[in-house]
DNA sequence: TTCGTTACCGGGAACGATTGCGTAAAAAAA
DNA sequence: TTTTTTTACGCAATCGTTCCCGGTAACGAA
């Protein structure tokens, strides 16, 4: 079925006018008569005329659009990330194209092809975690394409990067497992080469110096999609409780991690905080109202969201290549609550 | 910053060719000799030659994406259906573009606008809770463009659309709460006009009904944001509470009302099953870890998108005008959990 | 030698919109 | 009245790609 749009051509046959008459007197342009301009205004709102956006791309080599790509916009994290990346651009006019890597690489690599193919005029985004082959993005941005990545970035390119503190949100989760009196504090992490998973234990790691405990390896565990498969944590967990040494407090680096943690602790009937203490990293705004109410770190989502847009668009509106890139850093919030609560 | 493309012209000057022969080249025609194939070839190879789908729209007038307007997509039902519609698009070659109305006629007025304008070749619909006023959709629709609504649907414009039993949700959800003991039994929806709030309190009061309960207008309160600001369901609770008839169970006709009262209850010290029991339309998949674990009236969501997307697409690929059009309906799943346990 | 094929390739219009430039006619200045 | 200026519009190129027409070699057949 053959959708026909109205152009400015049938404007111009209609009223016996060129195309360029037409053009310019719905632009306002100061070379065409009031009565003409008049005639065509109201006859372009009689049928119903949009200027066709895609002509207007080819011509101006600019789409006015920019990408996402995001490994599910299921989780609140990456959905208040979104939102606040819309805030801003739509306030300057742009629209936004949101895509989902699911964690796949695969899926990534379709999706920054699709957008790059100059259907939008810049990128932001988040590696999914199967991601290591970063050669379609360096391409991209060899090429002077605008990208800013945001949450899980990478060293090897050198553009606008926006995150939070990692490190700082794991050694204040881990310290507070310490003051909570928890000896043997496990980690759940996502995919081992991640920049979150690198800075989040990092930080696990510099409280346990700091704390004078010993970093036990085995008490640390990764999840290759990290935990979007409930069996990749289920197997983790499994493996840690196999051990000798059982852990008596978790620290859950990411979203799904964290809640799927408390989903495998239910259906064992391992009670929280009693038989162990969790806390993780999550955006969730229901964390209140889970079964013990969850202690969490928090990320300023709606914020990363905004600060990589407004980058993004720098980069965008720019005159000159940009040479000069910065990596802002946003600060994590830690909310305590009952599944952390101090061991008797 | 300009981000320059490598476009077919560049390969047909630095081969001494024209572009009609690289084109014809790169689509494999019999018309190019196997020499002059290969040389275009590796050469388009070399520099990383990618088609402008901005051109190839603007000439083949289709751009092979679609549109989605949800409410929100941080809402885990709309998530749902969005995955189940990507699934079906992609196999199909086609690229979604996903938006969000948050609600606000306003904003679904600009998104449909914006997509309609040719840069997509269909519209998957589910109405803001705002929406009143239809024009913008029936002009679309007039027009033959290919329109397919889901969830939140309307009557006046005739086209294929995807929803739920809904009637049968709240029938099944009244039903159970009525058998478990509760005799003064609230429900909270969405905006009055709304066909997923006509439908669920249709079943909501037919079961009362069959129960030889009378329906009590006062227990029914609608929200206009659908639960969206936690505001409008705190008014709407207050007042319910208010009354000399308190409810001893809630029948809560969407997920963001279904949570905001656990909310409320949760701040007010009001316990549930205990002091009033809550059953809700839902599709968050953590209800199983919330306190009290919620009973829910769960919709097949990831198989709406999909279902929805397979009639948009036969909409789009249609040789000649489609004027049969159905209404396709999914039966939702009772789970019940602790929140509606038996009143003593 | 000449005609007909076949194999290859190029020219140019088209998609919808903008815009620099050219130019009639009308108005103003000389 | 003549010249200049202004007004108001049209022509055509452009963006990247496809595709309908052609066109021109080379080669075999008559």
């Amino acid at each position: 079925m053959k959708y026909e749009a109205v152009t400015i051509k049938d404007i111009a046959k209609e009223l016996g006018l060129s195309t360029s008459t037409v053009s310019r007197a719905l632009r306002d342009s100061y070379e065409i008569s009031p009565e003409t301009k008049k005639m065509v205004l109201e006859y372009a709102e009689k049928i119903n005329y949009r200027p066709n956006p895609i002509a207007l791309s080819l011509k101006e080599k600019r789409t006015r659009s920019i990408g996402i790509v995001v490994a599910e916009i299921a989780n609140s994290f990456f959905s208040q990330i979104i939102n606040g990346i819309e805030s801003i651009a739509y306030d300057k006019g742009y629209n936004v194209i949101i895509t989902q890597s699911h964690e796949s690489f695969e899926r990534e690599l379709i999706n920054v092809q699709y957008l790059a193919s100059r259907s939008i005029d810049g990128l932001l985004i988040s590696l999914a975690s199967e991601t290591r082959d970063l050669s379609h993005l360096k391409h991209l941005h060899e090429r002077g394409y605008p990208i800013v990545f945001f949450d899980r970035i990478v060293d090897e390119i050198d553009t606008h990067k926006v995150i939070v503190d990692n490190k700082k949100g794991g050694y204040d989760a881990t310290k507070h497992l310490i003051e909570s009196g928890y000896k043997h504090i496990a980690a759940l992490a996502n995919a081992e080469y991640l920049s979150i998973t690198r800075d989040r234990l990092g930080g696990y790691q510099a409280a346990l110096e700091d704390h004078k405990i010993k970093y036990d390896e085995s008490l640390v565990k990764f999840c290759l999609h990290g935990g979007l498969v409930y069996d990749e944590v289920e197997q983790a967990l499994d493996s840690l409780f196999k051990q000798k040494k059982k852990p008596d407090a978790i620290f859950a680096a990411a979203d799904k991690l964290t809640t799927n943690c408390l989903r495998y602790f239910k259906a064992r009937g391992i009670r929280v905080p009693q038989d162990i203490a969790v806390i993780g990293f999550s955006n969730i705004d229901l964390t209140e109202l889970l079964s013990p109410s969850l202690s969490v770190v928090r990320q300023p989502a709606f914020e990363m969201g905004q600060v990589a847009t407004e980058l993004l668009l720098n980069l965008i509106e720019s005159k000159r290549p940009v040479k000069d890139f910065e990596t802002k850093m946003l600060q994590p919030d830690l909310f305590i609550r009952e599944s952390t609560s101090r061991k008797k």
